[in-house]
DNA sequence: GCAGATGTTCTCTACTAGTTAACACTAGGT
DNA sequence: ACCTAGTGTTAACTAGTAGAGAACATCTGC
């Protein structure tokens, strides 16, 4: 068995994590109610967490705890830029990370209760289905209020790799170049993202459906 | 946020975990290194292991650490001893990969009623969900009866890409590497097909999931 | 009956998780 | 310069617990 000492991975990879949070040693330490010292002292490896302080501490930083194991170093790469994005839902996470996700897993396994949201401004939402290791994928559910759109300005974007959907429930407007379809429950499609195209829920009622965007590694231009 | 004591899920959560494998608590004890009593004691809350201890713990049951701080009783994953996977032989075709593909548009919707089909004779159908240019890709519906599954030999297959997948109704048990999960209505995961893998409806009722296999330009080699 | 599994619950201690304290820096403000 | 007030680090110490060991109470199957 391979059996590196993951656990000797602990100290520098919480140190590489709470680095890009921001926050202070100190900070950390108050919200978990130990000492600063012993803080340092377990990002240094001279001291180990209880299971209780290694729990709170990747609650604390929004990770989940196998990530905390993994070497440091890794990257971790948003699949998702900013621009878009007004608003990350954090209610099931207490800090700021990057928006989406730091592991990189050859197997993710996604409990519905247990997603990671990312809210956008005009009523939709993404929650994310499956994290692998694969840069510029993402699986997930998106959700359009009625009368959400992509854009509220009306514009069509557009962006490398393809697109492909399946319709949970509800009814979405596809604009897809000048082409118009309607995507009802059942429906499914897959387009080139390329192509200049904008989301409408035009129903009265809310879509849901399973999307997955590939090969979109620079969402714009 | 709930925030109950997660650690305190840690014992129940352990002994149910345990008891998927059919390993005994001695035998755990053995491989961990450390006294049976012991075990017992973590087991019904009366003791806490180290960070060390419930890594070596983790990898033992070959679980993420976090589905250990889940609460007993249901949600993810349960597993099988470590035992390896030698050899693995792929047989007759047995993937979608390869099959369709031939499609070189860069829209395409695709109405329920009428998809292309594949039926395996085994129980197991796909139907294609989109065809767009790429190649190597697949959007899909696939249904297992109850009692189908991949490989009727019982054989792992294995390719390269990735695969993902969300299950829509019915329960599928996903056999990836040594993991083994049980994949029902809403949940979703994707992973690395390179790892031997084996799919199969252990339930009474259809399995209906949406599925996205990807990368998989070389099957065989 | 015995021999061998199983899990459980005591008692006990070596060790360590976590503390307090002082340490050595920075960057700003006066 | 001389203060703060921030940062992270390291010693010395100790209260608590991780974990051991043994004896316990089951169940098998022979």
């Amino acid at each position: 068995m391979v059996m590196t000492d993951a656990i000797a991975y602990l100290g520098p990879r919480l140190k590489e994590i709470r680095s890009k949070t921001g926050l202070s040693l100190r900070e950390i330490a108050r919200q978990l109610k130990v000492s600063p010292s012993f803080v340092s002292q377990i990002e240094n490896g001279k001291s180990q967490p209880s299971v209780a302080t290694l729990y709170a501490l990747a609650k604390l930083l929004s990770v989940p705890v196998d990530v905390l194991f993994e070497p440091a170093g890794d990257p971790v790469a948003a699949s998702i830029k900013s621009q878009d994005i007004d608003e990350v839902d954090r209610s099931n996470f207490d800090r700021p990370t990057e928006v989406w996700d730091i592991s990189r897993a050859r197997i993710s396994a996604v409990n519905p209760n247990n997603r990671s949201i990312i809210t956008m401004d005009s009523g939709v939402s993404w929650e994310r289905l499956a994290a692998t290791s694969e840069e510029s994928v993402n699986f997930m559910e998106i959700i359009y209020a009625p009368g959400a759109e992509t854009n509220k300005s009306g514009e069509m974007i557009f962006h490398n790799g393809f697109e492909y959907g399946y319709a949970l429930e509800g009814e979405l407007e596809l604009t897809i170049g000048d082409l118009v379809l309607q995507l009802s429950a059942g429906h499914s499609m897959g387009f080139d993202s390329s192509i200049p195209h904008r989301f409408r829920n035009t129903s009265s009622g809310t879509f849901r459906g399973i999307w997955f965007v590939h090969g979109c590694s620079v969402p714009h231009s």
